[in-house]
DNA sequence: ACCTGAACACCGTTCAAGT
DNA sequence: ACCTGAACACCGTTCAAGT
């Protein structure tokens, strides 16, 4: 029994709800057949190969991400909601980074974010080249953060390598920051405290 | 012919070698058994399996990166040629990245700065949780901006999609911003200004 | 135009057996 | 203590053959 016309999308589909599940690892073109009722060979006639697969998947996910709305008034604080928003809507989306980097796709992911900012930063008085280097600096940095969050979030088990540097000689004389070292990071203080420094240094005086 | 002597250190020569021509993913047990003429279940017994043969090589890697020595006299030049050396240390490494990369171990990357980092945030007049923000701040952005551009330079093809966007309302009004988002961004340039940018943030004033 | 199974060249890992 | 081959359960991809 053939079933009914496997289409493209269908394929998405499915590749998407494997990806979900079981990260990009997971999604092999076996299953995927398995998952549809189909031969293997009938997902190639379709998609090509997995590359493209995931490619396709990567840009329909992009597609998913909405536009992004800056809040508040000050130029600032606008810059910096928009960095916010981008962060979590990524992350919210592992399987995204992870198929971004499978592939190295990264400035898809900046898609959503690019019209935002172009505006908000011409609105703060850039022009030219100087309102693009802002762009792209607030861009690259949300997105580096992201990268890094996800990495470390996968760390296979809580990194014990830290702390043992810090019988080390400045660290002695200054108990509270080993003690600091030896706790783990606030990702999320960090990247508010460093977005914030960047879009200040970036906007006119 | 049984060949001499298999041993760890070996093993782990020879899979530094492999990752080196083909990255992680050529790094395989049964090629590696074949470089070394054993049966791929000899490498089992002296490494256990890939996964911890990966990290072993990743602790390796770390321990040959060298201390970092800061250049330059005001705090805040120090701090940023720490930054600027740990980012191309990092980079040439892409290799070390990757395998960090598949396994989760992003904490390995920081410790080559952290030590330099630690002191000069001190001499900076830092002190406690303060300065062990400084210092995560600056080791996240760095590590965050390597993560980034590797995964950027393996983008399969010149991603057109950025410009596309740039018929946008906007841009319109300003067309160079538009030719200069046209453009590749300038990673040195962007890493240089968003790094500037936070270690004065940091700085007591 | 679409789907199929067989086949090729790979993987990591386990296990019982050897010395 | 160390090494072996056979076997298991996977991969992606190609190709000739079907309808």
């Amino acid at each position: 029994m053939p079933r009914t016309s496997l289409t493209r999308e269908e394929i998405l589909d499915a590749a998407a709800v494997l990806v979900k599940q079981h990260g990009p690892a997971g999604l092999s073109m076996r299953k995927l057949a398995a998952e549809l009722g189909t031969a293997v060979t009938s997902i190639y006639w379709h998609v090509g190969n997995r590359e493209s697969l995931v490619d396709a998947l990567v840009e329909r996910t992009v597609r998913e991400l909405g536009a992004i709305v800056p809040r508040g008034s000050a130029p600032a604080d606008r810059i910096v909601s928009v960095a916010r928003t981008l962060r979590r809507e990524l992350r919210a989306r592992p399987h995204l980074i992870a198929m971004v980097h499978e592939r190295g796709l990264t400035e898809r992911m900046f898609l959503p974010a690019q019209q935002a900012l172009v505006h908000e930063v011409h609105a703060a008085g850039l022009r030219g080249a100087r309102a693009a280097e802002a762009v792209r600096a607030v861009q690259f940095q949300v997105v580096g953060y992201v990268l890094l969050e996800r990495n470390r979030d996968r760390a296979p088990v809580q990194s014990p390598g830290e702390s043992d540097l810090w019988t080390a000689p400045v660290a002695e004389h200054d108990p509270a920051l080993a003690r600091a070292l030896a706790r783990p990071a606030d990702p999320e203080r960090l990247f508010a405290v460093s977005m914030r420094a960047l879009v200040e240094s970036l906007l006119p005086a």
